[in-house]
DNA sequence: CATAATTAGATTGTACGCAATACAATTGCA
DNA sequence: TGCAATTGTATTGCGTACAATCTAATTATG
């Protein structure tokens, strides 16, 4: 009986695993600011685009689709973290810009990379190793 | 102005683009068998454990609450691919026992390890090294 | 042996993730 | 210019994830 069907051997149920568990690390954390996971990454975006990034770009960046995005940004315009406006150019294209209060909200977040990098007790080294092998496995898998 | 929050910069967020990434990559492969990723997931836990296991125990290897597992393994009932049965022993134990349709799928998925080794691009040696990290990561992340 | 504590699952509510579809604005081209 | 194709976003529907809560069954303890 082939037994290359064994959970424990698949590198896909380890990224599962390990998504799921770095989800639940940054959970307890983020809860001080009141941001989910996915809300987290789409503020590290914004807090590098400043002037404002259409939903397509900022879609791109994250590699997520509209069904995704939209409700999402709409329930973090609701928490007044961003603002979305018609970009007066392209009427099809909306703006998402960091308010005041989300500007903010960097400061509070600084220390975040930092804890968690701790958390996974691996040396800079490895980090760094791991690092340029997941990147060279994200190209491989044609991102 | 501190720029460890830049996306690009986070293995967290490696890890979430790649378990999109193979969550895609599996799907066309998967829907061939009328399964989802979660789903396949289960069914190589069951081919494994062909004698039954209990809801608690599955969720132990996948790591999932019952909230995820009663409506995923419901729908897999409908589907006629597992049967769900009370322990006589205790009955607060629901005991989940694939049906022949659920034995059988095994053979349609026999393929598909390597198939999907052979997307990585990795060489087995890499690969291997891969998991590896990934586990004592795994580990030090605190499973 | 009665009752409190524990355990196994189920349910509810919120938030993604994504396919499919819809629609309005823009662009391309005859 | 007129109209088809394209583009950017929104909506709908389904399937996870998971916290919080609930219920029923079992176990522990006085």
């Amino acid at each position: 009986m082939n037994n290359n069907l064994l959970l424990e051997k698949q590198l896909c149920f380890r990224l599962y695993s390990l998504n799921k568990l770095m989800c639940r690390l940054y959970a307890p954390v983020l809860k001080d600011l009141a941001l989910t996971y996915p809300q987290y990454l789409v503020m590290m975006v914004l807090w590098q685009y400043k002037a404002g990034i259409s939903v397509k770009d900022l879609g791109a960046k994250l590699d997520l689709d509209s069904g995704t995005l939209s409700p999402l940004l709409k329930r973090m315009e609701k928490q007044t973290l961003i603002k979305r406006e018609r970009d007066t150019k392209d009427e099809r294209v909306v703006l998402i810009k960091l308010t005041q209060k989300g500007i903010e909200l960097q400061q509070s977040a600084e220390h975040i990379p930092a804890k968690m990098f701790a958390v996974t007790g691996l040396s800079p080294e490895k980090l760094q190793a791991l690092n340029l092998t997941l990147d060279q496995l994200i190209d491989n898998l044609g991102d």
